[in-house]
DNA sequence: TATTTTCCCATAATTTACCATAAAATCCCA
DNA sequence: TGGGATTTTATGGTAAATTATGGGAAAATA
């Protein structure tokens, strides 16, 4: 299993320090191809874009692969440009220490706004790290919008050919 | 067999432990194309979306073919988004032990408002489980339905170009 | 040297692995 | 085909491992 999945809340420590969910532990490992016996687990936080409440992380293999998808854009154009910064600069590398967790600069804590608590949520190839607020906020929006929908409505309508964008 | 069929009621214990009906275990098995003897059998539960009373129950197959599907849809798109909330996020990954049992965390069984037992049905290619209650609610209404069809009414005929999807 | 960061140790709570048993289902052969 | 023998299930309990989290000492940085 390369995939992350599932949810999880967890506390940040004075010193920054967060439990990374155990089971996301693993595909971090599974996912980095340098790891071996007695390193630490290494992953990339992407924190850029402002307009983001969360923080997307990233593990080894699912950085590397958008460093070459933005390698083959032509040098200088806007889009590369974007991307650079965004995954090149304002991101954070960082490693799953000996107990199964991280440490959460200030400068990231403060992009997000977390303080005492952290909540973590599997994005497929990614997770991502949101303020447990700012997360509600954000389902109730989604679910709010569910519930606009049909009675019908089932999610998994989207999978097969939505015509949507 | 790669498909589920049947029903039965399981006893929960104080940690949450759960037998899966034995038939659904095979199948459960076969279509994890990870297993290997020693291995135990994965599946992932799904329990998002607030407005169904049940948890629904993916084999490694079932569950890898809404990703691939997933993955085809355009990144950021809303519709993608509910979906990585829905199978992503709000999914508990597992596995079958030893003695054909799962634990359910205590946050699903909230979820479906289980407690000393759990009903199981099949759904084709996934199982539900559902608190016996809340099953038995269910499965009134349909009945009702049914019986408010007229009285030559075949429920085969929706096999056959029912305009219905 | 004051402050921040990293490393190492500690521990309570949770989760998993392992062992046990009674009831039910299946086998199997006279 | 009957019915004891064997296997499979459902379920419970305990030991062992893992996880989440905290604190202090050592190291690095400013």
């Amino acid at each position: 299993m390369r995939r992350f999945r599932g949810e999880s809340l967890h506390k940040i420590d004075a010193k920054g320090r967060v439990s990374i969910p155990a089971l996301f532990r693993r595909v971090i490992q599974a996912c980095d191809p340098n790891w071996q016996e007695g390193l630490p687990p290494e992953l990339v936080i992407v924190y850029g874009d402002a307009r983001r409440p969360f923080l997307e992380c990233y593990t080894v293999e699912a950085i590397e692969e958008v460093d070459r998808k933005i390698d083959q854009l032509p040098r200088g154009s806007v889009g590369r440009k974007t991307l650079e910064r965004l995954f090149h600069g304002q991101s954070h590398p960082t490693s799953v220490d000996e107990t199964g967790r991280l440490v959460f600069p200030a400068k990231l804590r403060q992009k997000i706004a977390v303080e005492g608590e952290a909540y973590f949520i599997a994005a497929g190839d990614t997770f991502q790290i949101w303020n447990p607020d700012s997360y509600s906020e954000d389902q109730a929006k989604t679910e709010a919008w569910l519930s606009d929908q049909p009675d019908d409505f089932d999610p998994l309508s989207f999978l097969d050919g939505g015509q949507e964008g």
